[in-house]
DNA sequence: TTGAAAGCGCTAACAA
DNA sequence: TTGTTAGCGCTTTCAA
């Protein structure tokens, strides 16, 4: 690889020069100097050291993705399709950019902060932070910081010092309107599936609430179908909570992924969907469209949500400040054909 | 950050001792300097500056994972869920191996190229490169390179040195065992469904074709079911292909993908999978389990392709040959409900 | 308009 | 066993 220095020799100047015609620095160098470096840059195939680059400009162009990862699942995070759809459309963001994305997946923030420091990246974008996780990162880094699907107390919000953006989802209202749905359609008992009670999936499960509670509908603990989601435990825990569907007229579940497999245990134990059982999912993402039934889901605008998240992010490290805290979508149910309206009550 | 200057003028001492601990070169270290440094070093969280580390050593801990991007595709390369698969378990280990993974993705050889070198990556995981690409990364960059189910010819393989591997799958015989099942369930008339002809589809396309000819069937242009698999115009291109389905016992199809959104344009037409025509998959990625009827598929081990990948290219940057230039996995057919014997022939 | 030189943080050859 | 020092390739201040 040939270098600034080698360049400036060979063409007789001073490293300077060749640095300034390569940054477009030319108001301070002649157009004969210019043309004469670009020929040659042209010629020898010069490519700069981005290692070096970054050490002296003490910037790294790289942008990090932070995912924590809960313990065993099932399946390889990167392998949900909501996570897959997400990651795609930042890296293309990112690129399109001219920055570099650094995937650091891990369950230990504190391993991500040391990374993340090590290799001075110049902004994190943060996912599915829980509690004050977002908070640590943010002290022990100080730099731009965008959160996606991040819930977290007012109290620690202040505490970032007005530089805390989240990038969200109504997921409340959006789980809200799923379980109206539902009860529009004449369903009654209603199962939540999930297998977290946090973040954004307990958002989720207060919307349903909310909803039942406007249907004047009761909610017993039962009702919340609580998932396993090891790999070793995930199959026999969908027929479990398959066996418990004959009791419900639906069941809300918190993805995609997971209402699908969900239908796929009904079926196993003789249960139609959605003749005795409605299910929906949430995101939109193609499993819903690859199911049979299609899933009736809710929709989020999984490319806006990306593209807005770096847009913000590229904007705090070029030193605009974020404009609000909380960038929130709106997510919409979408019918397809794993809900009907009641049956079971009118027959039985 | 601190630095390691500051670190030896605190501790009183110089650089090389506080690197050499660092470094855990403690052979030439007192064992009191040690515990002295580590102690300091943990109190003040030092953190190494990788791009200043990586300067003076000449090696990056990167590892570039490229993916060549054909055109506008219907979906982002990585929610195809064989590449998010096969991400995740690279991710994974090129992270326990302490290394870092950089993602480059794009249309353009030259382009990846440069990024490659400019941050001097240690070694590179190359995906369905085509022709000489893989050779032409190759000549500009001189360092371990592993491809993944790259076919190229003896004489490009020649050029490369002995320093080519490639990780890849009996794809060819895969497909001819697949559609031996097929022809074994009693069809005769059986479509080829994909997006291309080059690379891993054109082998299995051969496969195919060998199949049907020990089979003593004929084929026709007409039997390749090609797929316009661009955004605007996939849909159009499944109806027009369902349509043409009719006329045919079966549909192979180059991924589960495909397979899934073959069985649904065929729903459109009146077509029932199995009954009508049968349609099989491939790669046995999570649309094969999520879709109605799930697809006989043939599966491939993605894990151990991905392992197999980032074990034989650390062991290359480490220094030890390759023993092979060729590591291929052996696919098998998975029987599941997309597939039927021959119902038509035998009533019509 | 151009150049010299210091320094980014770290490694490693060499000296002590 | 420890320290000095010369780079790695680039940016940038300051001087010419």
């Amino acid at each position: 690889m040939i270098t600034i220095k080698e360049i400036a020799r060979q063409l007789n100047m001073s490293t300077t020069t060749v640095s300034n015609v390569i940054h477009g620095k030319t108001g301070e160098v002649s157009k004969e100097t210019i043309d004469r470096v670009r020929e040659y840059l042209d010629e020898v195939g010069y490519v700069p050291n981005l290692n070096a680059q970054n050490l002296a400009a003490n910037q790294s162009h790289i942008i990090g993705v932070v995912i924590k990862t809960k313990e065993e699942r099932y399946m390889n995070i990167l392998s949900e399709p909501f996570v897959s759809g997400m990651l795609g459309v930042i890296e293309q963001e990112i690129r399109k950019a001219g920055y570099y994305m650094m995937l650091y997946i891990s369950e230990d923030i504190a391993d991500i902060l040391n990374k993340v420091a090590a290799w001075n990246t110049d902004g994190l974008l943060l996912f599915w932070m829980l509690d004050d996780d977002a908070l640590r990162v943010y002290k022990h880094y100080r730099k731009p910081v965008v959160c996606v699907d991040t819930y977290i107390s007012r109290e620690v919000i202040d505490q970032f010092e007005n530089s805390f953006v989240n990038i969200g989802l109504e997921d409340e209202q959006g789980t809200y309107e799923a379980i109206k749905y539902l009860t529009d359609l004449g369903h009654k008992k209603i199962a939540f599936l999930s297998d977290n009670r946090e973040g954004v999936d307990l958002r989720r499960f207060r919307g349903y609430r909310q909803a039942l509670e406007e249907a004047g509908i009761e909610y017993s603990d039962k009702d919340f179908f609580e998932l396993r989601s090891g790999k070793d435990e995930i199959d026999a825990s969908f027929d479990r909570l398959a066996g418990k569907a004959k009791k419900y007229d639906a069941v809300f579940c918190c993805s995609d992924v997971y209402a699908s497999l969900f239908i796929g245990a009904c079926e196993k134990v003789g249960l139609k969907v959605p003749e005795d059982v409605s299910v929906m999912g949430f995101d939109d993402t193609f499993p819903s469209i690859l199911s049979r039934p299609t899933l009736t889901t809710v929709h989020q605008d999984i490319e806006k949500k990306g593209k807005l998240a770096i847009e913000t992010l590229l904007k705090m490290i070029q030193g605009v400040p974020p404009k609000s805290d909380q960038i929130i979508l709106k997510p919409y149910v979408i019918e397809r054909d794993s809900t009907s309206s009641r049956h079971k009550g009118v027959t039985g």
